[in-house]
DNA sequence: AGAATTTGACCCTA
DNA sequence: TAGGGTCAAATTCT
């Protein structure tokens, strides 16, 4: 990576003259492009909690994709700069459900010895109540929905429909499903219940969901597309304080 | 004050 | 040449 010293001053072409950007000797610059096109490994996952995988990342750059509905983030590990750590992760919204599904493509392996934290249960746990949390608001908004449109046929198939594609999303979740891990909930719902206690949780892995065609049409798209920030577990929160 | 994020320009690849 | 990925100054947050 060039150094602020290896820069050179450039104008960025911006009409005001203030704004200056730095430009890298070209042929470092070169060299370093040349290494990243070097990509130890890539995946893609979908989680309901691209943030909190276990990982400290800071965000480097955020930008619309043509033909997307919403921006692509991107984030490299917190390390980066202190331990050289590669591990980088673009971060995009991929519906607009509440909550919202997010595509995440992780690109390189730590290779710092980050705080990823293994605790399986823990993070088990959390991402069933999250997904339980997420059919019973179904379940709820459901007949609400029936309400609106009585007389003009939101038929039964509908709704087993749209429960049938939550539960689709729900199944894929590589959670724990025994009396065991309900137990363990049980013990750690009041954490959940206070929002600054909720951040102290360590380690929350990703909702390990196949990354197939069919999970991503099976969703059936409102009206309207709201973008939600990928941090953004407000619904969650108002939900296990309300019921 | 230092850390983190936002933002818009730049560079590279296809 | 368009689009994606990254950089770094400016801005916001803690």
């Amino acid at each position: 990576m060039a150094k602020r010293g290896d820069y050179m001053v450039s104008s960025s072409g911006s009409s005001n003259g203030a704004h200056k950007r730095l430009l890298p000797d070209s042929s470092s610059y070169a060299q370093e492009h040349a290494k990243k096109r070097v990509h130890i490994s890539s995946r893609t996952e979908y989680t309901y909690a691209p943030y909190h995988d276990g990982y400290q990342w800071r965000k480097y750059g955020q930008k619309m994709i043509r033909g997307n509905t919403y921006p692509r983030c991107y984030y490299r590990c917190t390390f980066h700069q202190d331990h050289g750590c590669p591990a980088t992760k673009h971060v995009e919204q991929s519906n607009s459900q509440d909550p919202p599904l997010f595509r995440v493509i992780y690109t390189n392996e730590h290779t710092c010895s980050s705080t990823h934290v293994s605790d399986y249960m823990a993070s088990s746990i959390h991402i069933q109540q999250i997904a339980d949390a997420s059919l019973r608001k179904a379940e709820m908004e459901i007949p609400r929905l029936t309400d609106c449109v009585a007389g003009h046929g939101l038929v039964k198939e509908e709704k087993d429909a749209t429960v049938s594609s939550l539960l689709t999303v729900i199944n894929g979740c590589d959670v724990v499903k025994s009396d065991v891990g309900h137990a363990a909930l049980q013990e750690i719902t009041p954490f959940l219940m206070d929002r600054n206690s909720y951040e102290a949780i360590p380690s929350v892995s990703p909702v390990q969901l196949a990354a197939s065609d069919e999970l991503k049409t099976d969703f059936v798209e409102p009206p309207e597309s709201h973008w939600f920030e990928p941090l953004d577990l407000g619904w969650f929160m108002e939900y296990t304080q309300t019921g």
